[in-house]
Formats: structure tokens, sequence, C-alpha cells
DNA sequence: ATTCTGCGCTATACCGATAAAGCAAGGATT
DNA sequence: AATCCTTGCTTTATCGGTATAGCGCAGAAT
């Protein structure tokens, strides 16, 4: 038994006044003058509103006016979860973009493994105007929810179809190429973890296209999954030291980081034997202690952008025009290359 | 305008069917044996709401049951953002739980100083049925909460006759203060900085008491805001050295860090000169490459049994008899000390 | 004297579900 | 033969708002 406490209903306030709920609703709702209210009623209305605190019931109001004004998120990547510091930067970024177009911001908790099913349920059911979506291209859900126009933008990973709004993942794969060739190194190693990625294939592209043209040589073994980073660099230490790659390219700061970790504990000398580079420019909290070289993407910002362009849609009906957005992104030097 | 797509309503399946909606409620919702609705109506309403693809409008149902199956976040402290990863833990745990009790998590977007007077509206205002509530305890609102019995229940910072999950941090500063005295220690500073947490002065006054039974001396020199962490180790510098505090206890880990990293501008040894204690236990991801040494917190368990907590209320309608819990934590030895 | 117009508000229906009571038909009971 | 019970549904009201049309009255126009 939810324990709502009494509510104050506009009822309430119509019968104290002898006036009809209409006229309340109408004061209330600031449709006064377009019902004709005497400003004498709408102060009576206010003030009865007032003494009784009365707060419109937001839920009665979603029903009649079908829509919550609540946005949702969804994520389908696995073991994706919002405990992870960068799941969390897209989430400020989220509220940020929520409370500019006034809106509030819902979490799925309902399935185990949250996928695009959900988001387009919750769609359906009127829990939500709309979704963010952040996961895999490939689910067969999208499909549907392409046909039915359902309003969901995805954001980091491009989804056919779909608005995007990423990270502008090319020219971070050139900036790192372009970063470890002026660095001296001309053999390279690409270690992904995350293979349903739009944005790992991406960043894998760029890296190699430009380190091709600057005359470097690349190669992948690979994903790198947690706790495969030893196996993974001992393979490395295999390799006679003259055809050794001497830079790793992590797809993204964590698998960067788990590779330095490992790399220490097997002494191999960061970033002298070893340089290794990231992608995000998560905050560690360490910086100016411990940095990793990385690619500095504005996640805020690219969530704040998509609740825009979700908002757009839902209150235009349509996509606006640019409904694919890359946003810049820029390298940080660390102790790591 | 909110383009919902076209909804198959509950009235849709009953016309189809030429039987009453009562009856397609009753199957859909479980109560099919309590209205004893035959077998095969049973089946022909099931196999009628698949081909159309029915569900449930939550908002509806919400309304009529008055409670929406929704518990809410908010948190009270000024600064504290979402994209703090720590908040990301409890943002987390609260996932967790809301999904082991069957609800769904709002995040309110509303005002740009979230407090507790919007915990309160949205409670009011059928958003949500409850509310997880992190913030300082001196908030006038919070004596309109326990005035009318509002479902909300409090983290980390202890609010007076609230519910309230958090972490020992009693036992945390004892065990601050017993590690520094093991590894020699005999004068401490204690840095807090935020002031108007329970938490903080909780773990103020057992690192103190610690202390002094050990026989250390320990003083306060006040807040160390972000950015005064140099001039505070300047001070500490004018200090003569034969009683200068050989050890730092931050409240937390990111003043920790920020103390740290000034340090290191400032050439001062760590921990040789000085050491820096933490409090959290934060996630850097940069363990085994650069620790600071904490005591861990498990923040996802604090707000999953938050979450239960207020579960418990609202379904008993009265705070289980273990509404004040206080979590354990651990210490961990780091670079630091 | 009659119709028209504007004002200020009310009546009714509806959003999509659910709770509670009602009711018709057929078989069992007395 | 009359009553009762069971089965299998339907009816009505309600949750708390909002949209739309309407209605009585006063003064102006004809």
């Amino acid at each position: 038994m939810p324990t709502t406490p009494r509510l104050v209903t506009i009822q309430d306030i119509a019968d104290e006044l002898s006036v009809s709920k209409m006229t309340v609703s109408a004061v209330l709702s600031g449709k006064a003058s377009r019902l004709r209210i005497s400003t004498s009623t709408q102060e009576r209305v206010r003030t009865a509103a007032n003494r009784l605190g009365y707060r419109p019931n937001e839920v009665a109001r979603a029903l009649r006016r079908k829509s919550t004004k609540i946005l949702g998120f969804a994520t389908g990547h696995k073991g994706l979860t919002t405990s992870d510091p960068w799941v969390a930067q897209i989430l400020g970024g989220l509220q940020d973009g929520c409370r500019e177009v006034g809106h509030d911001l819902l979490l799925h908790c309902h399935a185990d493994d949250t996928t695009v099913e959900n988001a387009y349920d919750a769609v359906l059911d009127g829990r939500v105007d709309g979704i963010i979506y952040y996961g895999p291209p490939g689910h067969p859900m999208t499909e549907r929810i392409r046909e039915q126009r359902l309003p969901v933008v995805a954001i980091v990973d491009e989804v056919p179809g779909l608005p995007c709004i990423a990270a502008d993942d090319t020219s971070g794969g050139k900036l790192i190429a372009e970063h470890l060739f002026e660095r001296g190194h001309t053999r390279l190693l690409y270690a992904p973890q995350l293979m349903d990625s739009s944005s790992v294939l991406n960043r894998e592209a760029a890296v190699i296209a430009r380190a091709d043209a600057l005359g470097m040589h690349i190669s992948n073994w690979g994903k790198v999954t947690a706790g495969s980073e030893q196996t993974f660099l001992t393979r490395w230490l295999d390799v006679p030291a003259e055809t050794r790659p001497t830079a790793i390219v992590a797809w993204d700061d964590e698998t960067a980081i788990r590779i330095w970790r490992a790399a220490r504990k097997l002494g191999i000398a960061v970033p002298d034997d070893l340089a290794i580079t990231g992608f995000d420019g998560l905050p560690t909290q360490l910086e100016g202690i411990c940095d990793l070289t990385t690619v500095v993407v504005q996640w805020g910002d690219v969530a704040r952008q998509s609740i825009h362009t979700l908002h757009t849609i839902l209150t235009s009906g349509t996509p606006p025009e640019q409904t694919q957005l890359r946003l810049p992104v820029a390298l940080r030097a660390g102790d790591t290359t």
C-alpha cells in the first residue's frame, strides 16, 4: 500500500469556492483568459490553492495530455552500468539537457538485461515521451523503432536510421595516430574490447587509415577482455624487440589502464618500452598525478545535445535538420606516450 | 506535440472480441480467476492482445492505483552532480535496488538547485512514490517531510527523524587513526571540505577520538576548498618541521587527491614528508598504478539498501525495524602512507 | 419588442485503466 | 415448483485532471 499523503485536488478547491472544477483548472493552468475567468475569481482560486497547498497531480495530467514530460535512458550494451564513471558523465549531461527542456529523466530498471526492447516498451507504456538509446545497432528491435517512428535518439554508437549524437571518433583516431607518429613510433597495435560498437570500429578505421598514410604499421590481435591483459602482453613480449609494436592504441581509457596496470606487473616500462593510448578522457580524479594519453570527449555535451534533439523531435514531430552530430574531440598527452 | 505512436488500448481488444473492457483488464492483469473468466475467453483475450501488440498504459494505471512504481533521487548538496563518479556509484546501487523491488528510478531535473523541496514536491505531484534523499539535514523542508510522514529515506548524511542508510563513518575514522599510528605518525591534520554533512563530522570526531586515545595530536585548520590546497600546504610548510603534522586526513578521496596533486607541485614528498589519507574508496580506474590510502565504502550497497528500506516503508506503511543502518567499511592502504 | 453579441462561468465527456457491485442463465437443492 | 448457488461476464463509478461545447444574462443593435 503506497502511502500517498492526503492529496489536495482541484475538486477540493472547487468545492471550497463553490465554482466548477474547470474554473479552477483554467486558472491554475494559465488558461484563465481563454476561458474568460474574472480577475476576482482568479484571485480567489489562487489564494485557496495556496492556502490548501495544492499541487497538480502530474499523473492525471500526463494521462490527459498523453505526455509525461519524462525522457528515458536505455542502454543496450551488456555489462554497462551506471556506476561506470563514464556513463556517469553521460547521465550528468542528460540531466542538464532535461533541465533545459523542462523534463525529468527516468532510468529503466525493469529487466536484468536492459535492451532496446525496454526502451521500446517504455515509450509504448506511456511512461516516457522519448528515449535516449546507447547500445549496439544490430538489435532486431531497432527495426520496429524505425517502422513505428518512435521518438528515440541514439548516442555514442550509430544506429542506422536513427538520429545519432556521438563523438567525432574519426578525428580522434587520426589525432592518436599523428601523436604517436610525432613521438617516433612506427609499429602500432590496436586493442579493441567491445565489438558491436560503431564507435570502436570508427576509431580503429581512423587510426589505421592515418597510420597507413604516415607510413606506420598497425596490427590487431583481437579483443582484450578484462583479465586477458597479461596474456596479451606476454604475447607481446614474445615478439622479437626489433619487430615489436612500440605502442598500443586501446579503444578506450579503461582498456588502456588495464593494460597499463598489467605492464607494470610484468615490469614493462611505460612509455619507454611501450606507449599506451586511451580514448574518452575520463576524469580519473588523479589528473596531475598520473595521466593517461587519451582523446578527450565531452560526453556530457554529447548527452545534453541528444536531449535537445529528442526534444525537438517531440515538439516538432519531425527530426531536426541536423540529426546526425559528431562532437569535436581533443588529444591530451599524458605520461604514457 | 509529443508524437505518441498509435496506442492499442484495452478498449480496442474489448471491441474486437465483443467483450467488456473489464474482462480484458481482468485477464491481462492476472485477476481472471477472481472475476471468474473462462479459460477460453482468457485465451482469446491474450491472443488478441499479443496480435495487436497491446501494452498497458502505465500512466493510467498509476492514476488509478495511486502509485507510479517510480522512486526518485534528490540531492540537496550544492555543486553535487551526477557526473561525479562517486554519485555514479550511488546511482548504480539505486538502480540495482529498484530492479530488485520492481520500480523505476526518476532523476529530478526541475530546479537548478535541487533541494529537499523538490523531493517533497515530486511526491505530492504523484510523480514518484517515494524519495531517496542525499543532502544536508538542516533544510527547513525536512521538518514538513517528517510532519506529513512522506516516504523519504536519507542516505550518506543523517537527517534527524528520517530513516537513514549510511556508511560506518565512525569505524572508518578509527581505522584511519589506527593506520597512521601504526605507520608511526604522531601529529595529524584534519582537512574537511563540505561542512553541513553529518558524515564529515562523524569522520572527524572518530579520527580525533581515536587519535587522542592513541596519544596522537590532531589539529584542524578549517575547510580546504577546491583551489585552496596550495595555500593550505604553504601554511603547512611554514610550520617548523619538528612540530609539523606528518599526515593529512582528508574527509574524502577527492579532497585528498587535490592535496596530493598540490603537494607534487610544491615538491613535497608523499608519503615520506607528508602522508595523505582519503575516505570513500572511489574507483579511480588507476588501481595498481597509483593508489590513495583510503577507507573503502560500498556506496552501491548503501544505495541499494536505501531502496529496500524505502520499499518496505511503502508496502508496509511503516518504517522497518532497522531504519538506521551503518554499513561496514574497510581500510585500503595505498601509496600515500 | 426582438435578435445579437460578449462575458463569465458550467456541463459533459474523455484520457486508459481498475474496484466493486450487479445480473442473467443454468444446474443443484429443498 | 420454488429457491439458492455458481458461473461468467457486464455495469457503473472513480482516479485527477483537461478539451470542447454550451448556457444564462446583460447590454447593444435593429
